[in-house]
RNA sequence: GGAGGGAUGGCCGAGCGGCCGAAGGCGCCUGUCUUGAAAACAGGUAUAGGGCAACCUAUCGUGGGUUCGAAUCCCACUUCCUCCGCCA
């Protein structure tokens, strides 16, 4: 959520924000108007409370009958103003809210202005891409041959963008999510295993409300939202807290399943398991100083890149243009890993700086250590990694001729003195 | 699922419908004293919104209601605790 004052002192700035994303500017000269309407209101309606509170201390104090009755009176139909003027204030202050709510951060000057994703810019490449001397399998032949994914059992279970993982395959995305969990520790972030299932004000919170109900699982009954992300619980953590400015940054990572109805990518990537409606991943995510952001961004880039490199996976990281740009974000890179099998860079990784946005809409602030006032800290988050795709890149480069896949050396220690999978 | 009891500032904890943004204590900050510290003493110490400002408004778990006026009375909800039942 963007501040109400940035847009009222610095409209031409926001404005060009919502250009630079391909968004119509209306809804800022709407929201200007409401904020003018609001606070002409809030004059009208405040000074009335102000005369009726110091009125009604002095019929707290009067004698006479008659003189009280009058001023009783008086303050009854005041009260009746003052009942109405505060309605039509908090329908405004509503609007004004629910507009606020869906106008998008504002793109960091160094994020490219592009259409979508095509547009996003390749900072570095890191590795060679395996040469094979035969042709390496996608995992959509592999795991089944070796017995490691069944895709049919997870149609016939849930339906199509499900899967079954068994064996090996089972234990090697275990393996890989012990192992990411320790890396991120020895990073320096706590380990948190927090609810799957968050109440709406939560979902609202990180942004994922009201914009993009269509990609969330609700139970109706107990009024519960799916976590699409670990991040929508490790924003709802702090909500409403204020932190010690001696204890910024906090260093978050959790593992959690994550469950989306990918309505917006209905036919995309619906072969194998790139795109499932529930899917593992580990999270990272930091509280820190706004004027530290931009370096704990590079920094958790840093650490989601050693994860790729401990794998030993050939990667990429891009800066996403303003065609990509998430909703809430200010500037984000994604991680792409190689896989030689379905001959494609696969997203594993999305680490974006929030900026301010999601800690407004979660009310999270520090106190900063020289006793000023209290401010909004920064929120980052970032995939390390996500489970799936990085499963399809360990698969697809650790492939030998014979169909074999061999167990990358980090993830031996959790394999159970597995080296290989075979048939 | 049933019965009962709570929710007040950074923390603990008072609070009669008006003099309560809220006693008192702790903590923290500043000052006096001290070579320095501690102690003692004095003062200060919530958040948000509006206003150029003086200042005003709102907030005592959340949302409604009663009233000229609500931390205080009424209703609903959330949550914590205790007991009973059920259960992985």
């Amino acid at each position: 959520m963007l501040d109400i004052k940035l847009i009222r002192e610095q409209t031409e700035l926001v404005k060009y924000a919502l250009v630079s994303r391909h968004m119509e500017t209306g809804i800022i000269d709407e929201v200007i108007a409401l904020d003018e309407k609001r606070r002409a209101l809030i004059l009208d309606v405040e000074s009335k409370k102000a005369e009726r509170n110091s009125v009604s201390k002095e019929i707290g104090r009067m004698k006479d009958k008659a003189e009280k009755e009058a001023m009783i009176a008086s303050m009854r139909a005041l009260g009746d103003q003052i009942d109405s003027l505060d309605e039509e204030l908090k329908g405004i202050e509503s609007n004004l809210y629910f507009q606020l709510a869906t106008i998008p951060n504002i793109p960091n000057p160094d994020v490219p202005v592009g259409i979508d994703d095509k547009d996003n810019v390749v900072i570095r490449t890191v590795g060679e891409k395996k040469s094979f001397d035969f042709d390496p399998k996608p995992h959509w032949d592999l795991g089944p041959e070796l017995g490691i994914i069944d895709f049919e059992a997870g149609v016939k279970l849930s339906g199509s963008r499900f899967y079954v993982l068994e064996g090996a395959g089972a234990r090697l995305q275990r393996a890989l999510i012990f192992w990411m969990l320790d890396l991120h520790i020895r990073q320096g972030y706590r380990e948190f295993y927090p609810p799957w299932m968050v109440r709406e004000e939560v979902m609202f919170a990180s942004g994922q409300l009201p914009k993009f109900e269509d990609n969330l699982y609700h139970d109706a009954e107990e009024d519960f939202w799916w976590v699409p992300t670990a991040e929508v619980p490790l924003t709802g953590i702090m909500m409403g807290e204020v932190v010690d400015e001696a204890n910024l940054p906090l260093n978050m990572t959790a593992y959690t399943a994550c469950f989306r109805r990918e309505k917006m990518s209905a036919g995309r990537d619906v072969r194998g398991m790139k795109r499932g409606h529930q899917f593992d991943k580990v999270e990272m995510y930091k509280y820190c100083l706004p004027e530290n952001a931009e370096q704990e961004l590079d920094s958790m880039v840093a650490d989601a890149a050693a994860t790729c490199e401990g794998l030993g996976l050939i990667y990429r990281v891009l800066l996403q243009s303003t065609g990509d740009l998430s909703f809430g974000s200010h500037k984000t890179y994604d991680i792409e890993v190689w896989a030689p099998g379905c001959q494609e860079w696969l997203e594993v990784s999305s680490i974006s700086n929030i900026g301010q946005f999601q800690a407004r809409r979660a009310n999270i602030k520090y106190r900063p250590a020289d006793g000023s006032a209290l401010q909004f800290v920064n929120t980052l988050n970032g995939s390390g990694l996500g489970l799936p795709r990085t499963l399809i890149a360990v698969m697809e480069n650790y492939q030998q001729a014979d169909g074999s896949i061999v167990i990358p050396e980090v993830l031996k220690p959790f394999m159970g003195g597995i080296e290989v999978i075979r048939k």
